[in-house]
Formats: structure tokens, sequence, C-alpha cells
DNA sequence: CTCTATTGTTTTGACATCTAACCTTTATGG
DNA sequence: CCATAAAGGTTAGATGTCAAAACAATAGAG
């Protein structure tokens, strides 16, 4: 069996630990794990947009609005139109929602993290680089994407003419705690 | 930002380019990367029972059933009952799905590959590990669940060393998955 | 001041996943 | 033998997820 072999079980391991994790979450928290992160999100900055919470999370603003949706007709929190800006929706938590997070455990398995914290510091930043280049290898092909690509992809799918267009969302995983930061969200101060 | 916090973006990266390459895949294979890794697996085996397919790719079995309900309806497997036994279902390929599976690329992206390839062997086996010990960390708590909640127990005596243990076969990788049963309490209680 | 391009969200349609409940068949204990 | 448990699969119901298309509102060009 082939290394990469190795690294794809691995990897399908770890999602659906993942996957399993969350499950767990939403039964004994009632919140996902994706429903927490966002929620955490909100919180943190108080009140943000769709697109806002989409980079954020690292997810897609069509993702963000199923989970709100769910959310919201939990009424754990509230979507308010902007005022200057109608397109933009903003949403904020309720008062349930912010009394359910702050019960809330962590987005990460309690047990994994105590886990990792009894590592050795140096098996941990190990751990945690080898995870940033896994990241970065897979993410990277999104950046430059052969613009030609094989050949079998025409007789197959006509589209297949977009590869360009989301360039706009790939963060480099290298810096560490830096926000993205694409979007400066300065609407109050709108005319 | 604590560590723990950097590793879950890290994952969830990771997780995301999972997903995106298994779209992409789909687009240029006509094959998601779970639907082509089943494929994989009923081709090396020949022929095999939902069962066994749920374990060798760890999925569960409910989600190998609908995997394949697609694959079915599109012709590239056939199921068959079993004769002798005839709660199992056997699942091979037909004619076509062994064309479509032959010309399909890796469920890895091939630059992934390329790029992991291209790295040093003590390299390669020090991210596989690393891998590893994260999936194994994060099943773990699958393994007991409950026995007690320890936290003060480990934080002294122990200088750590143990934990590793609990890895011991996965480098191993003979018997996939192995989902610790853990399901077989809950069944007969219908009534 | 219109007409059009762009931006922000939602909707649509398709997969992937899991647990729990439900069928069928086989195995087992009296 | 037969009632019941166990084993193998499927169905139902929930989420998550994305690309693409559809909408809605603002920004720009003439």
């Amino acid at each position: 069996m082939a290394r990469h072999d190795e690294v794809l079980i691995a990897l399908r391991r770890i999602i659906r630990a993942t996957d399993m994790y969350s499950r767990r979450l939403s039964k004994i928290a009632g919140l996902t794990a994706p429903q927490l992160l966002v929620m955490q999100a909100i919180a943190r900055q108080g009140e943000m947009t769709m697109g806002d919470i989409a980079d954020e999370v690292s997810l897609s603003q069509a993702t963000i609005t199923t989970i709100l949706d769910r959310l919201e007709k939990r009424e754990l929190i509230q979507r308010l139109r902007g005022s200057t800006d109608k397109r933009r929706v903003y949403a904020h938590l309720t008062e349930s929602g912010t009394e359910l997070l702050a019960r809330a455990p962590t987005p990460l398995q309690e047990e994994f993290i105590s886990r990792f914290a009894s590592l050795s510091d140096w098996e941990q930043s190990l751990i945690l680089s080898s995870l940033q280049r896994v990241a970065a290898m897979m993410n990277a092909d999104d950046i430059d994407a052969s613009p030609v690509l094989d050949l079998g992809a025409m007789d197959r799918a006509q589209p297949a003419t977009d590869i360009n267009e989301q360039r706009q969302r790939q963060t480099g995983a290298q810096p560490p705690a830096k926000t993205p930061a694409k979007h400066t969200f300065s609407e109050a101060t709108r005319k």
C-alpha cells in the first residue's frame, strides 16, 4: 500500500470522527459543530453578515444560509436586514442563543483536547504543522489550478470553465493567528 | 489562540478541501470520492457484501446502501441476493462500471499526491504518523465511552507515554476500520 | 437619469452521513 | 419445532455542504 493511500485512510478516519463528534454534540448540547462555530463567531463579533461568517468559518455562503435558517427557526439567532444597504443581512444572537452558547462545550472533543494537551510541546507543534502542511498542500491546487486540465474533462462535462472564479477565498494557512480580514465591515458609517 | 484551535482550523480546511475535490472528481470523472472508494474496494475483492464494504471504507452500512443505490441506478454496480444466506447482498461491478473505474483518477488530488511524493522520506512518514495519531486520538473515546472522568489521573503520575500506545495496528492496516462494535446493544427494543 | 454590471443572499438540486427504526432471514434454546 | 434473539440490509429523518441559478439592491457608465 502506498504512503498516500495510508494518508487517505487516516484522513477519512479523522473526517468521520469529526462528524460523529458533531452528532454527539448535537445530542448533549443541542448544537452541531458547525452551528456552534457559527454562533461563536457571531458572539465574538457581535453581529455579522452572511458573507463575513462564511469567510470566518470557511464555509460557503449557501451553507451559512441553511445553518442560520435552522438556528433562526429555533430562535437562537435573529436576522436583520441592513438599513443602509438592504442587500446585507446581519445575524446576531438572541437571549436564548447566548445562553445556550454559554453552556455549550468546545467544538473539538474534550477527550482529544486533553490528550493533545498532554503531549509534549514539540509533539504538539509537530502535529499542528503537519496538519497545516497537509491543508496547504490540498488547498494549493485551488490557487493555480492548471488552466487547461485533462482532456477527459470535456467529453463528459460541458461547463468546466469556472476554475478561476473561486480564487477569492483561499487563506494561506501559514500565518498562525491571523484573521483573514478580506472584508472590512464599516457599513454603519454609510451616508 | 490556543494550539488546539489551530488544529481545528487546519482540520476544517482539510475536510473542506477533501469535499471540494470530491465534487471536482464528480464533474470530471462522473464519480464522487466515496463512490470511487466503494467501487475500488469492490473491484479489489470482486464481490462484497454491504457490511464488508462498510468496514473496508469506514462508513456506516446505511451510507453504503445509499451510495450503492445511486451506483446501481446508473448501472455501474449490481446487487445480488445471497443464495445460501438470503440476508446477504453481494455487490459487484458491471461492465460499464469496470470501464468507468478504469478511467477514473485517484480519490486523492493528484496535485496533493505529487506534492507529497516530492517530500523527503522522513517528512512523509512524519506527516503520515501525525495524521494517524490525530485519528487515533479522536477515535479513542469511541472505545470506552465513559469509564471514568479522569483529568486528575493523568496530569501527574504518567509521563504521558501510554497515550501513544493506542495506535498499535494502524500502520498495518490489514483489517481496516473495525468499528469497535458498541452498536449491538440497542437492537431488539421494539416489540 | 436610465441601463447594466456587481454584490449579497437565498433557492434549488444533488450527495454524503449518521442514528434509529424496521424488515427479512437465520440461528438457538427449550 | 417454534418462539425469540441476532444478523444483514433498507428506510426515514436530520444535517451539512457546495455549485449554479435566481433574486434583490446598489453602483457605474453614458
